[in-house]
DNA sequence: TTTCTTGTTGCAACCGATTACATCTCGGCG
DNA sequence: CGCCGAGATGTAATCGGTTGCAACAAGAAA
């Protein structure tokens, strides 16, 4: 009994024909004629001959997977976008590989960017090198993006984002609007906060010029600022925020109601990203939607659309958001 | 100038030696003399040579990457298991391969049991055909399991969950327990409802001979599962639920609210897995705490061990679950 | 009948690294 | 002085498909 695995040259003798005719049957079948075809079929089905894709990946010099550069796994915003992702690199043919940035050195981050490894790159953590990323395999950002990296950006409008939330508070009378950002040097915290100081000052609204920095974007992260907003003075402090993240949101709610205080009447709370349950805390409450499925999915397809030598890899791609009005938000007392 | 990328010959010429002792100094650096080693390492330096991962493979007959085929990426449940995965892959020098079984074909989630493909599988989809699983590369399964697939499994104890659940409700003076289960079929649903059940046995309270299945474990399915309790007749339905997962909780709550009536005054609500944000929620959620990341981890350590040959790839492995009190349950009125 | 297509198939050289085995050198020892 | 062993390095087969090129057959055109 043989134990190995059965090569190409045994369906190849099993069938009475050559190797090359056997790989021809597989990849390419319309060049064989129909008998032989059949023949070549039935010593496959016998032999349960399966491809062996390390030798057919070193002959084509590609290997069928994507990589994706993650900061962090266990977040489920990025679970999202890897979904997206995966719908589309799956139906395509190709693997979806997954490097937590967190839990691998440099030297195998680098590794990941290698032709013999991915045929492609999806990036997802702006905090990473751009040296080394480049001009390796094709790159797409997404969500996230490297300054400097030339690689075509899949995001959304980080600004009119901001804006809409300013937008938004400012309709209702709120004239002390503070943000909260994500954490420092972060690419989205500084977008936000940008946006956020440039729509104050377009409406003539007092805007910090310097931004209230996070440690991360946890819900820890809110609480802590929420500290911070308790200590200062209620005649002066912001009477509505808006925040990096709606688990900022959440923790600062959370701190905010610990204290005897009370959303929306005391402060209104605007959030960001429209996370899952988000809908179902005490208020209900409002924030940014993104897209984050199809920012996956469009990411996917820029980078696809890449490899087969199509597109314009140069353009960015700016995704609209959407304002969900819930209850953290009032109208100023 | 050469486009191409230096091969291992290049740099073998270079530093004017056989390509047999440049992949020594790679693979085997003490078995070069030092000399030697210093001129080829300089020589690689020089020429920015990269191993090409397709050809060693196919050499080694491994492909240095492990599967994990996920039944839901955007479930951030899974993210943070896959994240324990992850922790562990790589520093152990494997990559982590990702698949969605939802978005991917039979043909496809076979391919990835292939030797070829992947060094070993991480099944966290319990609805897999155990044939065609087997056999291949070596397997764990994490969290869900496939009934009849011999592969260790790393998972919780779902009857001990379950019955936490139902002792801390009993405990607080509820007679009428109920239990909505996860989707018909699903090995989840069908271990925690079997365990709920027996625990209502044995404490001799009355228990259904058949499970409330719901439609899913989100949201949507514990608002309808709501819907039925609401109409059922107030002097018989449950004082108290148990669900097979936070997020139906969490819907069932948001839609009796909704409704006028109040928890845990009016019902007392039992989630399961202790997802983040769920301590947030109004009421804060009284929960069974699984061990995600270390679920991920153990699954990862277990195949790795099972890789190198070490361990009896026989046992199960049932990790502990914590139930954590909040303010949804409450002492029967 | 000869020549030119068109369609099938085989031969053998790859893809790029690894490694068993052979070879060579040099020091130690009888 | 010759033999042996250890250490260093080269030679070449090998992993398992793929594919350019050649060969060949059969039918069409001349």
């Amino acid at each position: 009994m043989k134990q190995d695995r059965p090569k190409i040259s045994d369906v190849a003798r099993i069938a009475g024909v050559s190797t090359a005719t056997v790989s021809r049957v597989i990849s390419n079948p319309g060049m064989v004629s129909e008998d032989t075809r059949a023949t070549v079929q039935a010593a496959i089905a016998q032999t349960g001959y399966r491809l062996n894709h390390a030798a057919r990946n070193l002959r084509h010099q590609r290997t069928g997977s994507i990589v994706a550069l993650v900061p962090n796994l266990s977040n489920p915003f990025f679970a999202q976008i890897l979904s997206g992702i995966a719908s589309v690199l799956g139906p395509a043919g190709y693997n979806l590989l997954v490097a937590d940035t967190h839990s691998a050195s440099a030297e195998m981050l680098l590794d990941y960017a290698e032709p013999s490894r991915a045929d492609g790159l999806i990036v997802l953590d702006g905090a990473l090198p751009a040296a080394g990323l480049s001009g390796r395999v094709p790159v797409v950002q997404a969500c996230e993006w490297v300054p400097g990296l030339q690689a075509p950006r899949v995001k959304i409008d980080n600004a009119a984002a901001s804006a809409l939330a300013v937008a938004h508070l400012a309709d209702l009378g709120h004239r002390r609007i503070g943000h909260v950002a994500g954490p420092r040097g972060n690419v989205l915290s500084e977008a936000r906060f940008k946006g956020t100081a440039e729509a104050l000052q377009a409406r003539g609204l007092p805007y910090p010029d310097q931004a209230d920095y996070a440690a991360d974007f946890s819900l820890d992260a809110g609480r802590a600022a929420a500290s911070r907003w308790l200590l200062a003075d209620p005649g002066y402090r912001p009477t509505a925020l808006s925040f990096a993240s709606d688990a900022m949101a959440c923790g600062f709610i959370g701190e905010v109601q610990r204290h005897g205080l009370s959303v929306p009447r005391d402060v209104s709370v605007v959030g960001f990203d429209d996370i899952e349950l988000i809908a179902h805390i005490s208020p209900p409450l409002t924030t940014i939607r993104q897209p984050r499925a199809a920012l996956g999915r469009l990411a996917a397809e820029r980078l696809l659309a890449g490899l087969r030598g199509e597109a314009d890899m140069g353009a960015d791609m700016l995704l609209p958001v959407e304002l969900v009005i819930r209850a953290s938000t009032a109208p100023l007392a």
